[in-house]
DNA sequence: AAGCGCCCCAACCGCTGAATG
DNA sequence: ACATTCAGCGGTTGGGGCGCT
């Protein structure tokens, strides 16, 4: 595999662009237009590699680049849109008119992947961490999904010592991790929706394709979020969603299919109350981004997608044995 | 004011795949 | 079929800015 020399090899330029260096180079594309790097730097009088020079027109003088904070409705669909393509910077760019893929890569590993730690969310998943579902107030929470508005299961299973029983917080949080997928799948569909709307107001200026012709959104059918895939160009997503639900699901199917009783099949699973409660912001129909929160209020609406609400009626564990 | 540590982000590095001869 | 070049991508780095002591 050929590769053109390194900067370092040929002794180019490297480090911060000067202004002059920044105003040689857009006027040389202005002029004769963006493309065949290598030769540019020597047509226009720059000290350069082609590379340097490529990614410092993309990434930074690009007169169709947004700058500036990113405002909300960017950011949301900048974790949505990574919730299905991972770490795809320049899919997610695509989506989002006027920012590169390296500021969107930039602001995830310093804002967005943080908040989303501090809110006990794996970035990486998107889904609840397990350490942190097992620290003390977690082991409240299941506590009450397991028990529920059933007391006195507490007793029969020998006290709280019985939520000390890794196999039997195992299966809570396996119970507890499914039912959160579901509804993190379904819940996807709406706040895509959201985004595609927003995404496809923004585009129609560009001329591009909107989101909604770019994803098959899973339907909410239990089988159909097992075996869908979304399909995206050039990217293969939402296998970890389906490979995470499919572990939680033939787990939990098998000890809901294997139990004294069925009464909680999984469809039963699938469309009880959803243990997630999500306030779906309407993107603003706006042609200019309004930064109108701070990072606290971020943080705070970033813990507000990612409760975790037990229902009233808790979990009944006695479905599982 | 100086020193220190942390954060942010522009820029670089190294790899891959497509295009070309 | 192979070598080479090029463009694009994701991961990483390092220097400047900033706040704290």
């Amino acid at each position: 595999m050929g590769r053109s020399p390194c900067c370092d090899k040929t002794g180019l330029k490297k480090g911060p662009w000067t202004h002059e260096e920044d105003l040689l180079l857009v006027n040389y594309i202005n002029t004769h237009g963006a493309g065949n790097w290598r030769n540019l730097p020597k047509n226009a009088g720059l000290q350069r590699c082609g590379k340097s020079c490529r990614l410092r027109w993309t990434n930074y003088l690009r007169p169709d680049i947004k700058r500036g904070r990113f405002s909300f409705e960017e950011e949301e669909a900048i974790i949505q849109l990574h919730s299905v393509l991972g770490n795809k910077w320049s899919a997610i760019a695509a989506r989002l008119p006027g920012r590169t893929d390296n500021e969107i890569k930039n602001y995830w590993n310093t804002h967005i992947r943080k908040r989303l730690l501090r809110s006990g969310i794996d970035p990486v998943t998107h889904t609840p961490r397990l350490d942190h579902l097992f620290d003390m107030s977690s082991i409240n929470i299941l506590r009450s999904a397991l028990l529920g508005s059933n007391p006195s299961f507490l007793n029969l299973l020998g006290g709280a010592q019985a939520l000390m029983n890794p196999e039997l917080l195992k299966l809570a949080a396996t119970a507890t991790l499914l039912n959160n997928n579901m509804n993190l799948v379904s819940q996807n569909q709406q706040q895509f929706n959201n985004v595609a709307n927003y995404s496809t107001q923004q585009q129609a200026q560009n001329n591009q394709v909107s989101l909604q012709d770019q994803f098959q959104i899973p339907t909410q059918t239990h089988n159909n979020i097992i075996t869908s895939s979304i399909s995206a160009e050039n990217s293969n997503p939402c296998n970890f969603e389906e490979d995470l639900i499919s572990k939680q699901y033939s787990e939990l199917f098998h000890c809901l299919n294997h139990g004294n009783n069925n009464n909680m099949g999984y469809e039963s699973v699938i469309s009880s109350t959803p243990l997630w409660t999500t306030p779906t912001p309407t993107p603003t129909p706006s042609s200019t981004y309004v930064n109108s929160c701070t990072e606290e209020e971020r943080d705070t609406y970033c813990s507000d997608i990612f409760k975790f609400e037990i229902p009233e009626s808790g979990l009944d564990i006695n479905d599982f044995l």
